[in-house]
DNA sequence: TACGTTCTTCACATGAGCGG
DNA sequence: CCGCTCATGTGAAGAACGTA
């Protein structure tokens, strides 16, 4: 019973604040759910490599499952080390995606597209891609489909609210396109932590501040500065739009780094 | 071994809400 | 306003665990 106390320094047995949330899950072995995880991590095992030590110490020898579940965390520790994204999406509860961000944190993108419309004949104008460091926007009849490239061998997409709009509205539009294994869509993992409303109330209430120029844009606003650049070859116009795209990018960042704390927070439970 | 309990998983229906 | 998803709730089934 003592045994985790040599692989932790404190006698915190939860995983702590800053630990990896990936490593410390195991809701993608067959028949553990929360209430297993939770149990494990309570007696000390709040690691792969932990729970391959109280393995070997002969801690599941009652439990039938215990080869099953050895073998997938060693697989695990080994699909990690390889950056095998689509494992962990494949077994993983697309609701709980969000543990995956530290671990692939190097490889993930955040994207937000602009378009026409919300109608069938309506097509996109604007893909913005930020990887963390650099913003890189695609225009349509200059660079658009670059964008396909920009996610090529990503392991992590994050969107708000891109599962219902931007992601089958790209499909629509490239339908060969690559699109990363895992994806986050922020509007979902915000409600669960009781934060509603449209992108720019979330930032608004998490205190994320706009720059003066694009601060009172509307999405209406970013509509009309596409047909201003198109129609009235107003380069401005088309100035301003990717500025307002490169806002909702990079700003979805800070959104994902806050829902990953409080989501942690919440697993591990108030302690 | 036998039986009761706990937990996970699946299916289905309902309701909600945000994208331009 | 529409379309598209996901969350939530319920219930049932069954696997695995605990207990005696």
């Amino acid at each position: 019973m003592h045994w985790h106390k040599c692989e932790t320094q404190k006698n915190t047995m939860q995983p702590k604040e800053g630990d990896c949330m990936l490593t410390s899950t195991f809701i993608h072995l067959p028949r553990v759910g929360e209430k297993t995880e939770r149990r494990w991590w309570k007696m000390g095992i709040n690691s792969w490599r932990n729970w391959l030590k109280a393995y070997d110490m002969g801690w599941f020898a009652k439990f039938q499952l215990r080869s099953k579940w050895r073998k997938l965390i060693e697989r695990s520790i080994a699909e990690l080390e390889n950056g095998n994204a689509s494992f962990f999406a494949e077994l993983l509860p697309r609701q709980e995606y969000w543990r995956c961000y530290r671990e692939f944190k190097g490889r993930t993108v955040f994207l937000d597209i602009e378009t026409t419309g919300r109608s069938p004949w309506d097509y996109i104008t604007v893909v913005g891609i930020y990887d963390g460091h650099r913003y890189t926007p695609f225009v349509h009849n200059h660079n658009l489909n670059k964008c396909i490239e920009a996610l090529h061998d990503k392991a992590i997409i994050v969107t708000f609210y891109g599962s219902a709009f931007d992601l089958p509205f790209l499909r629509r539009s490239f339908p060969n396109i690559y699109f990363p294994p895992i994806h986050i869509d922020l509007c979902y993992l915000l409600k669960r932590l009781g934060y509603k409303g449209d992108l720019k109330a979330i930032e608004r209430q998490l205190g994320i501040r706009r720059d003066k120029e694009i601060v009172g844009l509307s999405v209406m606003d970013a509509v009309q500065l596409w047909m201003r650049y198109k129609h009235g070859n107003d380069v401005n116009a088309l100035r301003l739009l990717i500025k307002y795209n490169r806002a909702d990018v990079v700003n979805l960042k800070p959104l994902m780094d806050f829902a990953y704390h409080e989501m942690a927070r919440r697993v591990r439970g108030v302690s």
